[in-house]
RNA sequence: GUGGUUUUAGCUCAGUUGGUUAGAGCGCCUGAUUGUGGUUCAGGAGGUCGCCGGUUCGAGCCCGGUAUUCCACCCCA
């Protein structure tokens, strides 16, 4: 066998222990989250059939689908003309079945729909796992990444959407961020506005350009509507909606006037509305989450298929994108045969959180995640009357290693000082003689002699 | 998919108009200290300059291709 140089493919990465203690600390706190708002924890394989897959996120998302090539001769069951042709979206069917999960909503979809007659309506799911998407990496974007999904089916109530405004707050505040904006928006809004100016089939248009106001200012935007098929009176129309500015109760008010001819524009500035009130009564104690969401109009993520309310969250501390986002579709089953159930959900980009904690330097000390007692080891004699010793401290709890090899004990310390390992248990012929065992403090590098069961009462 | 950028020691990076033997800091190993790390001192190991090809008497440096890193666009967590 030829050697191959070590390499991982584009946009993935490797996750050595110490980035391992942060990720969990990221996930732990996440789930414990979930759980606390009564979500119960699923998994699903990493691969599902391409058909399950293709058609649900649009053409950009079906281009970015990882397929996986078939088994055996799969290019000799291909027909002839097919691969004359040279074209590979239709060849692809025909060599690839399967594909890596894009996100954890619609293998979530396809989940319900297969278990439907075990399930307890409404369900409530949450699941953490890699997702897989074949676009270029560049910051806080990855080929391979973690979301941290909450869903609830069978619930149309507005009660849902609410507990997600806190649930986003309290996970996000627990790990440490203190300014972010939860941003929410309503499909049914977007829809009045595209109704408003005449231009209903436009929608997806006019919002993913309104989308971008933050990052083009109105003139980009304005140019952007122009090249989508709007008209300068469109855009004129437009300006007082994208513009729209001041307190969520004065948007929400503006709003009303806008939309006083749009059924369903109403309907969702009253889904809004209804959120609102449900978010300030959940946050009586603490007003915290209510002052962190905020009406966005632009806000217009995933609308292929969202239906409802709309989220996204953002921190204000770092340059990142969306460390979250979720929303409503009315129809998530539909698409499996399951017809007329709603679902509602929310993401945690837990791989962008990660980044903007390093950024921010808001993990927190981890020492005690790691070996808490190293035993030395300086010649057979002492390794035996070690062995006891190691599992009586690993029965009390502590964990405990012992050096594996005789070696010098400026080596035994050397490694202990690199794992951070805080304390040595120093064992040779005179502690092995009284039984008293030296315990060495690493960082202050104090000893003491002390009985196995003092060691244990000093450090549990 | 489009545009730009990066790649030299384990890591972070210097390297002049193309010219002998490619450097630094950190880390690592050995010793000062055969039972004491993190500090100090002395010494040492470690490089196919991403890969393939071209130009040249001569390439880390110039040219072409390719991979890779990071960034932006599209889109998205």
């Amino acid at each position: 066998m030829s050697i191959t140089k070590p390499s991982l493919p584009k946009g993935t990465r490797d996750f050595s222990p110490q980035e391992m203690v942060k990720r969990n600390y990221i996930f732990d706190t996440i789930k414990t989250v979930f759980k606390k708002y009564g979500y119960a924890e699923i998994q699903t394989p990493s691969m599902e059939n391409l058909a399950t897959l293709t058609g649900k996120y649009g053409d950009e998302g079906d281009k970015l689908i990882f397929k996986i090539l078939n088994s055996g001769d799969f290019l000799g069951k291909v027909d002839e003309q097919l691969l004359a042709t040279k074209n590979s979206q239709l060849a692809t069917s025909k060599i690839s079945e399967k594909a890596l999960r894009y996100d954890l909503t619609v293998p979530f979809a396809r989940y319900v729909v297969m278990h439907q007659n075990d399930i307890a309506f409404p369900f409530k799911r949450f699941q953490v796992q890699p997702v897989w998407r074949a676009d270029r990496p560049q910051k806080g974007r990855y080929r391979e990444f973690y979301q941290c999904d909450a869903d609830v089916v069978g619930s149309p109530s507005l009660l849902n959407e609410a507990e997600f405004v806190l649930i986003y707050h309290e996970a996000l505040s627990n790990l440490g961020l203190k300014d972010f904006s939860i941003k929410i928006n309503n499909r049914k809004i977007l829809s009045g506005i595209a109704e408003m100016i005449g231009k209903p089939e436009l929608i997806v248009d006019m919002t993913v350009a309104i989308d971008k106001l933050d990052k083009i200012g109105l003139d980009g935007v304005s140019k952007e509507l122009l090249e989508r098929g709007f008209t300068e009176s469109d855009i004129e129309q437009l300006k007082p909606v994208i513009l729209l500015d001041g307190s969520n109760v004065e948007k929400i008010e503006s709003l009303k006037k806008v939309l006083a001819n749009s059924a369903i524009g109403l309907k969702g500035i009253e889904e809004i509305e209804t959120v609102f009130n449900y978010v300030s009564k959940l946050a009586t104690h603490n007003p915290q989450p209510t002052t962190q969401l905020e009406l966005d109009i632009t806000l217009a993520r995933g609308l292929n298929y969202y239906t409802g309310c709309i989220f996204e969250v953002k921190t204000n501390e770092v340059a990142m994108g969306s460390i979250g986002g979720g929303g409503r579709y009315d129809d998530l089953t539909g698409m499996f045969g399951l017809k007329d159930l709603t679902g509602v959900g929310i993401s945690f980009g837990a791989d962008r959180i990660y980044d903007v904690l390093e950024e921010l330097n808001l993990f927190p000390e981890t020492a005690a995640q790691g070996t808490q007692v190293l035993i030395s080891n300086f010649d057979e004699a002492a390794e035996l009357y070690a062995l006891p010793v190691l599992q009586q401290l690993r029965t009390a709890g502590i964990a405990t290693e012992l050096y594996p090899s005789a070696t010098k004990l400026k080596k035994q310390l050397g490694y202990a000082d690199s794992k951070n390992i805080p304390f040595v248990v120093l064992i040779g012929a005179e502690e092995m003689q009284n039984g008293l065992l030296t315990l060495k403090d690493m960082k202050s590098g104090e000893q003491q002699q002390l009985d196995v069961a003092s060691i244990i009462e000093k450090l549990t």
